[in-house]
DNA sequence: CTGTATCCGCTGCGATACTG
DNA sequence: CAGTATCGCAGCGGATACAG
């Protein structure tokens, strides 16, 4: 057990990487805030994370089981009903999403500036 | 200008995707790491960035470019030398991006864990 | 050294329809 | 309501070769 010099994500089997490539999938972040305040049923989900198709949503949230990130109760009723719920896990990892969509709409006005004056050169 | 309960970024065209479709990709958030301790040279962050292709690294460099968070310098020298150097908003990216990377170092084992427990259930 | 040019395979994602 | 089943494609990223 070595000290990290500053990160070793370079490596294609690191931990830094497998968090990258989950979250970099296009739906685990907003479900991931969605989830935020508490429970979502299905159609909640999809309703809320705009134009996802129930296939994806699907195989979204499965992944996001399969990390521990969320749990998947059924309820045996009817109509079925089921829930999912972010883990102590899938919590702790709203803090670091949160400082990046903050960054995102503190700072996407620049970006959106410097695209502008690209265009121009 | 109303406020915004708690992310548009389920707005396909709103700030938070922008920048989660960058972050999203393979290889910006590897680059704006190595790039964190000072300028580096292209061939540089090819050996840095263990295997991207030299298209690829282009690619990636140019779109940072375009949005503004990292420079590049050519010298007229011969060989060629080519600096890339993160802007000062590249550089506030760096806060943001090690929150993601440490929160990945500190849980990873309980990610992989899950997985494991997953696959024999 | 710092790229560009071409070709191509994979897979993430979507559309649509159907089921317990 | 909460999914599954198929089909399809577009685009990212990789391999390889070449150029200024």
């Amino acid at each position: 057990m070595e000290t990290i010099e500053q990160g070793d994500a370079f490596d294609p089997d690191c931990p830094t990487r497998l968090v990258l490539d989950r979250i970099g999938d296009r739906w685990t972040v907003l479900i991931l805030l969605t989830l935020r305040d508490g429970p979502r049923r299905f159609t909640e989900l999809r309703r809320k994370v705009n134009g996802v198709t129930p296939k994806v949503l699907t195989q979204t949230l499965r992944a996001m089981e399969r990390d521990g990130l969320v749990t998947r109760e059924v309820f045996a009723e009817v109509p079925p009903r089921v829930e999912y719920t972010l883990t102590a896990l899938g919590m702790s990892l709203q803090t670091p999403i949160q400082a990046i969509t903050d960054w995102a709409e503190a700072n996407v006005g620049k970006v959106m500036a410097a695209r502008e004056e690209s265009l121009r050169a």
